[in-house]
DNA sequence: GCCAACGTTGGC
DNA sequence: GCCAACGTTGGC
């Protein structure tokens, strides 16, 4: 039973455009730094995973397309990179601290679902994103995201 | 282990 | 750019 989840990225920064640019289409999602993100992260997600991909801090918040998860966590490298932004001493190759999975571009959506029309939705008032919505990894239930996909419709599936 | 100070996030 | 919410740090 594979779980769905939502990353949130600034579009600036990184973007789902950005994802589907890489080769493949495929991408380490690294950079995560906080505690209760990355135990979810190393600790539940698994391969074959579905993502959903949210952009923040941005003139439209919303929910724009979905990835998928496609390798299993592994250490964060940047962590080890003294000339990343993504350094920490207190990391070692041993006890790392921060971890990452590598996920695939899927589709975006022609309609996404923007901030401002899914706390209007009933269906998601107690979704993690309204509730909780600094973690930036956060768990979808498998209603909310048939009522997404519902309300988004994804490009690629077209008759 | 408490808690004040401080830093970050992110919608608006 | 403001500010509320909240996570982290570090002195005690």
């Amino acid at each position: 039973m594979s779980a769905i989840w939502l990353l949130k990225t600034e579009p600036d920064t990184f973007s789902i455009d950005d994802l589907r640019a890489c080769p493949d289409g495929t991408s380490g999602w690294d950079g995560v730094r906080n505690y209760q993100a990355r135990n979810r992260l190393r600790d539940e997600m698994c391969k074959g995973d579905t993502v959903l991909i949210y952009h923040s801090s941005c003139p439209q918040p919303a929910i724009v397309g979905e990835a998928c998860v496609v390798s299993d966590p592994y250490p964060d490298p940047s962590q080890f990179d003294a000339d990343s932004a993504g350094f920490d001493s207190r990391s070692s190759h041993d006890n790392p601290r921060w971890y990452q999975v590598d996920i695939r571009y899927v589709c975006s959506y022609a309609q996404p679902l923007l901030l401002k029309k899914l706390r209007q939705d009933e269906e998601f008032t107690h979704m993690e994103l309204v509730l909780h919505p600094r973690l930036s990894v956060q768990k979808v239930a498998e209603r909310e995201f048939q009522r997404i996909q519902q309300l988004c419709q994804p490009e690629d599936t077209s008759p």
